[in-house]
DNA sequence: ATGGCTTGAGTGTCAAGA
């Protein structure tokens, strides 16, 4: 099975290269982020016809998640619970026995702001729920937008974001204590080239210099860890006419 | 130099992203 995350910024601007795609990499679960619309909008019907199941947590302009799938959806859930949020980040469903939580994770904006604060409360209460969660499900795999780069070998640049917002101590720390439940980053799993990134900024040709960050994952619990047979970064959609910020990440499993 | 693009909302120009 093939499972893939990939925050498309916009999926009304994004939704004909998600469908193709889906098409051309034969993925069975595509989870999404910064949807930017409701879901009385969702293109449930385009994606249907391309041979998607899929389930919606969004709101208008901001935030908002999904799970595509090709094998049935089971037991979705949408929001942590015990954490009064009205932004859409999180949605979690079964597919083919594995529990898929999909999350985008807040931005936090800068290292002392108010955002930032809610970034760390926000990921305190994720880990709590991820722990009960496994808990129920041992074949759990995390995959979104985590907006942490875990290392140094995740920054373009270490040196001028060291301590910076998606780089601080407490944010790598959170990261940690995600491992610590049980869960392992799927491409740390492999040995991988330098300079990997799954996000580059649109200003300054980011990409063109390849000044990136990793900061879009997947982790895997201990089973499923044991099934996967490779992880990368897809930078083919990062190349294409008004592209998202964020390329995919895509891991397969046995 | 804290900008540089891109999106959505909405028709001015700003918030937000990372």
């Amino acid at each position: 099975m093939k499972i893939a995350t990939w925050n498309v910024n916009s999926l009304k601007v994004r939704l004909p290269q998600v469908i193709d795609w889906l098409a051309a990499t034969q993925t069975d679960v595509l989870c999404l982020q910064e949807t930017k619309m409701e879901d009385k909008v969702f293109p449930y019907g385009e994606l249907a016809a391309a041979g998607y199941h899929a389930i919606h947590n969004g709101q208008k302009t901001y935030n908002g998640v999904a799970i595509l799938t090709r094998p049935d959806i089971d037991m979705p859930q949408f929001d942590l619970p015990a954490f009064d949020d009205p932004q859409k980040r999180v949605i979690a469903a079964t597919v083919n026995d594995v529990r898929i939580v999909c999350a985008y994770m807040p931005n936090g904006q800068a290292v002392g702001s108010d955002k930032y604060e809610y970034k760390l409360k926000w990921l305190t209460a994720l880990i709590r729920w991820l722990g009960e969660e496994l808990q129920r499900y041992p074949r759990l795999a995390l995959l979104g937008d985590f907006n942490i780069a875990p290392d140094d070998r995740d920054v373009h640049d270490p040196a001028a974001w060291k301590d910076q917002i998606l780089c601080s101590e407490p944010e790598r720390d959170a990261f940690r204590r995600m491992l610590e439940l049980g869960l392992s980053d799927a491409f740390r799993l492999f040995d991988q080239p330098e300079k990997i990134f799954s996000w580059w900024d649109y200003r300054m040709m980011g990409f063109r210099r390849n000044q990136g960050m990793r900061i879009d994952h997947i982790l895997l619990s201990a089973p499923l860890a044991a099934a996967c047979t490779a992880c990368g970064v897809d930078k083919a959609p990062r190349k294409l006419e008004r592209p998202s910020d964020h390329a995919p990440v895509v891991a397969e499993l046995t």
